[in-house]
DNA sequence: CTGTTAACCTGAGTGC
DNA sequence: TGCACTCAGGTTAACA
């Protein structure tokens, strides 16, 4: 489900929530997701306050008050929930894994239907973590720039969209948003990475970055079942130019927009206006 | 090193 | 209704 925006669409909204509020209480249902929750992990986050929720790439960052970290990616359809115990106090639901019990009736609640989420404890003795150290910049850096992508690009013949896919090489664009930042640049998501000019990386950087940023001002994209930390959709699927339009015509020329499958994702782009 | 593929898992939708 | 099949926002591990 999420992607950067919708990861940091959620950072914002538990923000407001979860901030200075102490982990009571640990309930895992079922520690089976992407990397088994470990059995210490309750131990590791009960009585401990949070005082930062952070975001690296699509990895959500809860900092703890003795500088441990939680970390929890959301893979393709995790939510987290905030829920307000006194009112609802619903009980838990199929594949709600995981509840955080916080000091004045809070609950937040990892539910993951697919398993392919985590929410793994990174201690702060462990300065930097197994699953983020070869990730590459954040599409908002300095680092992060149309000559980046050109210099790590030359010689390389996986497709464009593989390319800025991969989080070794920047982190934050998924399936949808590098369709629609490639659209945006004109670049067909099959051309090879290495033939890509300086320029068009130039302006693909650009269009990550501008695609990227709208999206986190709509809240993100709701396909199925994204919604922020208080249940609220997100809008940014309005303005989906190619996305899960196969045969639609352009919003722009009219053609009929194209699906083809590259690296087993499904891949959208118009064939007139991107070459 | 680069590149490709299978795999992890459940649920929704489609067509017969 | 039921069954078989395809597809889905991510990422890693294993292979060539």
């Amino acid at each position: 489900m999420p992607e950067l925006p919708e990861v940091e669409t959620v950072r914002r909204g538990l923000i407001a929530h979860i901030l200075d509020r102490r982990i009571e209480r640990v309930t895992v249902r079922d520690a089976r997701l992407r990397w088994r929750v470990p059995k210490s992990f309750a131990t590791f986050a009960q009585k401990r306050r949070v005082v930062d929720v952070g975001r690296r790439g699509k990895y959500l960052i809860i900092g703890l008050d003795n500088a441990d970290r939680i970390l929890i990616h959301l893979g393709m359809t995790g939510r987290l929930l905030v829920l307000d115990v006194s009112d609802s106090a619903r009980p838990a639901q199929k594949h709600d894994h995981v509840d955080l019990l916080l000091e004045r009736g809070l609950l937040l609640r990892f539910h993951d239907p697919r398993r392919f989420g985590a929410v793994l404890p990174w201690p702060a003795k462990e300065t930097s973590h197994p699953l983020m150290e070869a990730m590459g910049p954040e599409p908002f850096s300095e680092e992060f720039s149309g000559d980046y992508l050109f210099n790590l690009s030359r010689g390389r013949s996986a497709a464009v969209k593989n390319f800025v896919m991969d989080g070794r090489v920047v982190v934050g664009a998924g399936n949808i948003y590098a369709a629609e930042s490639l659209f945006r640049a004109g670049i067909r998501p099959g051309k090879a990475a290495g033939k890509v000019t300086r320029a068009q990386f130039e302006l693909l950087a650009e269009k990550i970055r501008e695609v990227l940023g709208e999206a986190i001002e709509q809240g993100g994209t709701t396909l199925r079942d994204f919604a922020s930390a208080m249940g609220e959709a997100g809008y940014f699927q309005q303005k989906l130019f190619v996305y899960g339009r196969e045969a639609e015509p352009c919003l722009v020329c009219k053609s009929p927009i194209r699906r083809v499958v590259i690296g087993q994702r499904s891949s959208y782009y118009c064939p007139s206006c991107q070459s």
